[in-house]
DNA sequence: ATAGGCTATGCATAAGTATGCAATAGTGTT
DNA sequence: AACACTATTGCATACTTATGCATAGCCTAT
């Protein structure tokens, strides 16, 4: 190749000829787990410190034919929950011995826009936190034998894993709770309607209201945002007959909730009780204390990395969805049974 | 090499053979700035689509010797600044056509632990949110020819570029603000002491309250949480000469007071005022509605890719530090002028 | 008709590392 | 002393793409 060689770049080539040996044993000695004398590695430690050498990790992947490098798509969120969980996996990864790539789909993006160029780094997998998402791209991904794993999210029936927490059963536990305390007039904000997460918690809701014979609970649309929580709670305490509860499909929708009720002059939770879900950092906060359910998130991590590793050892693994049972943390935005 | 052949891996070469030309041809379709022949062309495309073929982008990045690359360092933090710059560095580097390779170091992980990995993996540059670093290893990166911007933090003297918000004149325009309304005795909750952000605010903030002559500011000692801060607010509103203005480091810690505030039963702005500093998407929720100093993230964004480029294009080019001027935004936390 | 020039393509090789196989040296056995 | 082994090391090549240089057409002008 015609293009100038960097002189500053430092190669195992380079290292082998100061040492006296071949290239062979530099790369053996970087492997670690080859028969390289204590002798020999020592000096070729040492020559590679003198002289600068990093190994250079983009040969390495090309000639190991994998890259290390796992691909994570976030989806643009408002909830604070996105980032947080991002951050963990981005840990999960390092702590497995994996780099993270990540990507997010600008405002003007198309998530299937963005697919080719994953494809394009060799990811060794790709998880995805995205909300919506076209399957027939990711596709591609597993006839390349690439994995995909769906990170609190899952599409039944599609080749892809998936970790998720229990929404329908958090729903569940939501209903039981506000029925417990003896509420009648149940309403529900709703977060993007095509995420599973907001399907499932809303199914599971509602089934339980209805095995309990409650009446159907009031639906709002919303989004995962806080003003359209204080947009969507305006709505519902505005009607004649406004809720005594509402159960919120994320915990920003429900600040948001909160928030609407505190400038309406409703009182929590003696006229109206707010449940959220995911247990984001600012739930606990003086100024909310938000009862809600809690998303598992570290088992959730761990679990990811554990499917992550295996399907790359065995890629014959098939797909599995994963659901892990949230906890219902009680604390002051809700009325308690029997009260 | 003896690692067997993926048959599922589908090469330029399979594409050049199965059109009839050369893989350079196929090659320079994809380079798009090349001579190829708009019907071989064609049929090259064509081929590529029907045998399913993505160009490797490790391969690239190997002849290339540039990767399209840019690692980005963010600190563990609980503020959700952290983030929420972290989304739009890396839509920022999607614009300009460059991939991030995110590290975070766990909470048991020093920021030097990591940076060996980033420089193996041959990104082309490298970009710093993390609030504390030991500016030698940064060192490896300029000897490689890579350039280190800092986002949100400059160390003064050093061989890397910076894009900051102006921290000083921010404190300066809080300090004015406080003083104008008639505040007299005042407070300074601080955050990290070893980033840069935390000393030039209160610097700033100091500077421009000895300037007119007002009596030097009590401080408190936090971190950049929600639960520093309110901690923080407590001691200072327990003492018997309690602030009636307090200046926070960052808008998380402002909330922290503010709840500190209303739990203490102290009214806000009445008896006092609260000033954060970021604008964080809380900070005009309407439980807060934090006065505070906008930083121009957008902007320094943009900046930042600006910097990038030009290095990239141009190693020559000499570091630069730039600071880009915040905006007081005026909620409802702060006693106003003349009130 | 032939030289000159342009376009499109192919050839050969470089980027840096990993690894199967062969080769070498050194140790112990009988 | 010859043979069998083991522990190290080197050689050669593969991974996939980019690109300088050479070449084959083909058109224009003289």
């Amino acid at each position: 190749m015609g293009a100038p060689v960097n002189p500053g770049r430092v190669t195992s080539v380079d290292v082998a000829r100061h040492v006296g040996v071949s290239q062979s044993t530099v790369s053996r000695t970087f492997s670690n787990d080859s028969t390289v004398a204590p002798e020999t590695r020592r000096k070729v430690l040492q020559a590679a410190i003198e002289l600068g050498y990093t190994p250079n990790a983009i040969a390495r992947s090309l000639s190991m034919q994998q890259t290390l490098i796992v691909g994570i798509m976030v989806a643009h969120s408002s909830s604070p929950f996105q980032p947080y969980a991002m951050e963990k996996l981005i840990q999960g990864l390092q702590r497995i011995g994996r780099q993270a790539l990540v990507f997010t789909p600008g405002p003007d993006q198309e998530f299937d826009d963005v697919l080719p160029i994953v494809l394009q780094y060799q990811v060794d997998a790709l998880i995805v936190t995205a909300a919506t998402l076209s399957s027939e791209r990711l596709s591609d991904f597993e006839r390349k034998g690439t994995p995909v794993i769906l990170f609190n999210r899952y599409t039944p029936g599609e080749a892809t894993s998936a970790v998720c927490c229990d929404n329908i059963e958090g729903g569940r536990m939501v209903a039981n709770l506000l029925l417990d305390a003896g509420h009648k007039r149940l309403a529900y904000i709703a977060g993007n309607q095509d995420s599973s997460t907001n399907r499932d918690r809303m199914k599971g809701f509602t089934d339980r209201l209805w095995e309990r014979g409650a009446i159907k609970p009031l639906v709002e649309q919303a989004g995962y945002t806080y003003e359209e929580g204080y947009a969507a709670a305006r709505r519902l305490l505005a009607r004649d007959d406004p809720p005594d509860a509402i159960f919120c499909a994320g915990d920003i929708i429900a600040l948001g909730a909160l928030d609407q009720a505190r400038d309406a002059g409703v009182k929590v939770p003696q006229e109206l009780s707010v449940i959220g879900f995911d247990d984001i950092p600012m739930a606990s906060w003086s100024a909310y204390s938000l009862t809600t359910v809690r998303e598992p998130i570290d088992e959730m991590i761990d679990l990811t990395m554990q499917l992550l590793v295996e399907r790359l050892e065995n890629p014959d693994t098939e797909p599995v969805i994963k659901l892990l049972p949230g906890t219902l943390v009680r604390r002051r935005t809700a009325r308690l049974p029997g009260s």
